[in-house]
DNA sequence: CATGAATGAGTTTTCATTCAT
DNA sequence: AATGAATGAAAACTCATTCAT
């Protein structure tokens, strides 16, 4: 009974399994996970409802693989930033992890927005998202500290700057108010994060 | 076809009516807005189903309404906060403002969380939300002007502060990582928002 | 979640219940509990398919519920046969016990064979129909001792006398295959139970 | 368009029309056929799913194959029982077919039960069970009648047996109330069923 | 012959909203 | 104003059967 999930090995089918997660991740991030109904996420990828559960056990289960993609497109370009370096220049170094993470933001708008909702209605979601967070706290510190950067109160540091970045980059692209100037905001915010390191 | 939407005056309606709220407001907080439905409501406000409709227009004013009652939850005691203050000494202000987002954060946790996870499946609620900060911003700028702090980017200075220590109360009530110690985060926040000021 | 089964109170939604149950009864002995759906049910109810789970938690409820009429229906008129005896004279008792147990077929004649159909699929229904046949025993034993039948075994006889004439019921009800004379088997069935006596 | 159904010739498709039988004459028995699907009967008898519409024309169809093997199992030592038989002595007789039957309804006795629930939902299962009553009825007469017993009634009173013997061993298999001592009961049926020759 | 992915109609169940009382 | 029974559209999910390979 549970165990009817197919693990597609043949092309075709890994394809259409990722048309269904990727209509699945649109129509998410258009409409929101509950305004979503497995027949629109069917119609969307061009399949039967059917075969919808022969990939996937329910319409969460298509929500936590589209998660999964979400993470590695949001993560790997930000841990890959630091891959070049050779020393460790704030001055250089913030203002491009605050492009990134904004820029990462502003690709995958919608979708960080309904993932962050759901949240709040769907523990697995929560504790997804939390342990993103914790991987990139851990990869961003052990490449400052193999760098030469002290490893005292590295992770509130790298903890505390993530969660500002991302904040300013939800900011930026989703509330955008109109008597902020984004200009100014971010060199406060940048100003800030390199008083931290 | 007038709104039949009763806007009650007399005194035993304005506690249903508040009653209603209430449990609204609680059972959005438990269990999240999508799987609280009306019957609950009205059982848990000690009224019939019917009459909840007497009172609001649909499921979704319930939250709206709840929604005003956070924000002046949230909002009231930190304002106050900067009432009794006649200068400017950030060294003190900062971690009052950073325990009292704090405080907060932790006495309306579970509904903090519903709240903003509906941001992404509701305008409405997402307008609110921002005119919450933006309302929050011009009061507490307006505050620091008239106490002799430059008008220069106080705007964006002070909007930071609020996301940063929102993001702050936020991480430290929820998500509550084993490998972040607490305390040297809070004194890496505070002093990185004093920096700013 | 689970307690949302209203008792009705009301005489209109007894009523209403009941039409329900009756729609349900007449609905599964025609075509079958797995050929018929809910829809259907409410639909010859006259009422909306929601109210049905109203007043049900699910389409196997009303099964049970209908169930439980046709014990009664069958159970109270043969239980009710011997209340008038006051000797025990199974030459006249045996062939009246007969005819209503053949009439009692014959009146819920679909219904039996659904019922005994969901034996096999369905634990509970085959647990009732078990204790049916439990009470239907131990009140006939008591009934026959009360009027000075010898206590020795007693439920054996009664117990074996009661699935004869069940078969025979059922058979005559259904089964009548052309190479059978009904009145001759019926009259063997007669004095084999007699002569158990 | 040729009904596509094969009879099959060779020994491979003969075996594995056979292990498709058997696979659903195993999950109808434990499970019920409305809780059987036909992947599960593919998966059980190692085939495809797609190939059990190549021997059978639906699900329905596998169920009546079942039948006939259920039929043979049971109908076939019953009636060999009496082929060694040169006279009639039914205080041996009788004793001899009850335990066979009894025997049989353990051995099968899920998959009885099963089919015998199908007899409300199917009328072609009803009538092949019919029909096998009817052989049973004829062969164990006609058997009966060569050896001397007298013609008159002889249906009747052989079909009166085989439903008393069928009855009684539902009982001792499936329903074994507390109540009642099955050695004392088969005791009563025994001589029950001797009093009818 | 054989595979197993694909189909899509059909089923149960929920729930925001309405309405007779 | 108030009740709570009633509505019915909509949603998630299943499965007998077909079909491209």
């Amino acid at each position: 009974m549970a165990e009817t999930i197919r693990e597609p090995k043949q092309k075709r089918s890994i394809e259409k399994k990722e048309r269904i997660i990727k209509a699945g991740y649109d129509l998410f991030a258009e409409k929101g996970y509950f305004n979503t109904n497995t027949a629109e996420i069917a119609k969307a990828a061009g399949v039967s409802t059917g075969i919808v559960y022969g990939y996937f056990h329910d319409k969460r289960d298509i929500l936590v693989e589209a998660l999964d993609i979400y993470i590695r497109t949001v993560f790997t370009p930000i841990l890959s930033l630091l891959d070049g370096l050779s020393d460790l220049n704030f001055a250089t170094i913030v203002p491009m992890v605050i492009e990134r993470g904004v820029a990462a933001h502003r690709e995958n708008k919608a979708m960080h927005r309904t993932l962050h909702a759901l949240t709040a209605e769907d523990e697995l979601v929560a504790a997804r998202f939390a342990s993103l967070e914790e991987e990139m706290t851990r990869s961003l510190s052990e490449k400052l500290v193999s760098l030469g950067y002290p490893a005292e109160k590295v992770f509130e540091k790298v903890h505390t700057a993530i969660i500002v970045v991302q904040s300013f980059a939800h900011e930026e692209v989703y509330d955008h108010h109109d008597y902020i100037h984004y200009d100014e905001m971010r060199r406060i915010v940048t100003d800030m994060l390199i008083s931290i390191f």
